[in-house]
DNA sequence: CTCTCGCTTTGATCCAGATCAAGGCGAAGA
DNA sequence: TCTTCGCCTTGATCTGGATCAAAGCGAGAG
């Protein structure tokens, strides 16, 4: 138990009110099993139950297999991220680390069940379903009325916001994500993503720094590229 | 407070635990705003602020503008559902009615702040969240990796599962949406859709009779052509 | 420092679905 | 019943992004 502790300190320390009882916090703990997933091995970590996982450190992807070699990152998910990995249904999730990540799970039915009994902690787990079914709704729009650079403009800004570093009027992102990866989460190609992030450079919006490197040199040119409503007037 | 206590009565029936206290009930009932959305008048019901709508009885879209004449349609919803209605950001959302639709409305804050005293409203409010959240998921996975003729299939298995009224091995759909609303939820023209539905009746997997009324003659061969993964073999 | 393997970029061609363009056909009113 | 208007279907052509193909290039190993 003494080597799960860190990564569950810091789970409690955000989703828990500081009131918590030390005999709820116990129980918590229980439930709770500490991963190390690293990117090197193959599946990680899939889903015959619905779990509630925490992101204690690195970056993870929750991918959805349509079929075989068909793949769809459905979200990228980041430290202190909580989110729910769905149970196998029409299709099977999995979840893999894109760097060496530490992450909490907990089984879903078991935590609500127990949370019940603090509406604090329910209200959190609302608040953080609700960004969730946003974010995921956002995709919606991109992946359906989208294109390929607005989709890809879109990404970068949500990147920019969730991991980027502010340089000044600029914005420095590592992307922890392959090529793949992003083209797998906005329903392109590796080559369409290449040649996207092409355009943007030759029209001077990114700089690209080796192959995980970006540098958003304007934000408000990206935001016009993005597809999202601004021509409204 | 009279006309709208029917509609409210049917909310409360659904998400309130039995024993939930009057004077808490009442305090419920003030907050909800009642409304009858008719698809002949125009934008029903946008969103300044964050809202929870209870769809008491018919069919209304949630739509997402992505800028002028580009709209995608998030989601469906049907009797006795309750979904979020997001406020503006990077897209605006309206909610609008297929049909004569009475909708219960509540902000989304004032709702969760006075749930937050009955963790068994809390829990029912996560729980919609999760399926809400499931189902954005499968229209993601849909969008980002399907062809036009397993977005189609996949669309008329959920709404057979949702409004189909079973007949012997077959299900009867009649759809409230046109072919329009179909293709901005599926990321497709009409012309595509009805290219689709035209194939599958030539394939005997369904019937349609009107413009409404859709059969399906085998959910089978449905599924088969939906994309989920059976080739998984 | 150099090699090398795997990721990334760039170029050429192809195709699923969009767009453009006519007709059908069904529901509501006369 | 007939008309009419607005969806829906079907056909012809076009195109954005996929697929196929071939170099670049960068991080880790030796």
């Amino acid at each position: 138990m003494k080597i799960q502790s860190e990564p569950f300190d810091a789970f409690s320390r955000l989703v828990f009110p500081d009131a918590i009882a030390e005999q709820s916090r116990k129980r918590f703990a229980a439930l709770a099993k500490s991963r190390v997933l690293d990117p090197a091995r193959g599946k990680p970590l899939d889903a015959s139950v619905s779990s509630l996982v925490f992101i204690s450190s690195g970056a993870v992807k929750l991918v959805a297999h349509a079929s075989a070699e068909r793949e769809q990152v459905i979200a990228f998910y980041f430290s202190d991220d909580l989110f729910i990995l769905p149970e196998d249904g029409k299709h099977s999730f999995s979840l893999q680390a894109l760097q060496r990540s530490e992450v909490l799970i907990f089984p879903y039915e078991e935590f609500a069940a127990l949370a019940q009994k603090d509406c604090a902690i329910l209200r959190y787990l609302l608040d953080r379903s609700a960004l969730s079914l946003h974010r995921s709704r956002e995709k919606t729009i991109a992946l359906g009325r989208k294109t390929a650079l607005e989709r890809t403009a879109s990404f970068l800004l949500s990147m920019a916001e969730r991991i980027g570093r502010p340089r000044g009027g600029s914005v420095e992102i590592e992307l922890p994500m392959s090529r793949r990866d992003i083209a797998d989460s906005l329903g392109l190609t590796i080559e369409t993503i290449s040649r996207q992030l092409s355009i943007l450079r030759g029209d001077k919006v990114i700089e690209t720094h080796g192959r995980a490197g970006v540098l958003i040199r304007s934000c408000g040119a990206l935001e016009q590229r993005s597809g999202s409503l601004r021509d409204a007037a």
